[in-house]
DNA sequence: TGGGATTTGTTCGTATGTATC
DNA sequence: TGATACATACGAACAAATCCC
């Protein structure tokens, strides 16, 4: 994974993360109704806080592209039968 | 409750939330040792933004009304014994 | 049975930037 | 200039659910 968080420019940290694993879902890079990586590791690998993580998480999961589950962790949201 | 936050009068925002909470407190509605509704609660409910509900939280605890513990809540603060 | 580690959920604390009046 | 107001961002503490040994 190359695309990388742009701590500088004007688009919000949270908006830039949600963009990125909504294309990482998009891709296969995560996949259905496996788990997505966890908060703090989100927090490490993008070096952005809690709250940055969870917002760009809160924009998926109303999306209905992930699933969080307290305690075990946020998964991506089993495939959308294509509708007719 | 009827009393609502007027967004284009020219008393702050956080004043009329504060006086808002106060007379809360005072009717009962807000009672001793229990939590006020969180600042995420009275940011929708008044539809106002972080800020001005922290502003007007600010208020109340300096006027020892409530108080605020990080991770829990802010409370109405205990009864005042009635000074003689 | 129990206890600790992990993980998401909730809530307040603080700082900064921007816009408006 | 200063006060008001919102958004963004990071931190800290607590809570609850789950997992694992």
């Amino acid at each position: 994974m190359l695309v990388t968080i742009d701590h500088d420019g004007p688009t919000p940290l949270y908006r830039q993360l949600a963009d990125l694993l909504r294309a990482q879902i998009a891709d296969g890079t995560l996949t259905p109704n496996r788990p997505i990586p966890t908060e703090q590791r989100l927090m490490h690998e993008h070096e952005v806080g809690r709250d940055t993580v969870r917002k760009a998480i809160a924009i998926l999961r109303e999306e209905g592209l992930v699933i969080a589950i307290r305690g075990r962790g946020t998964f991506v949201a089993p495939e959308k039968p294509p509708e007719q």
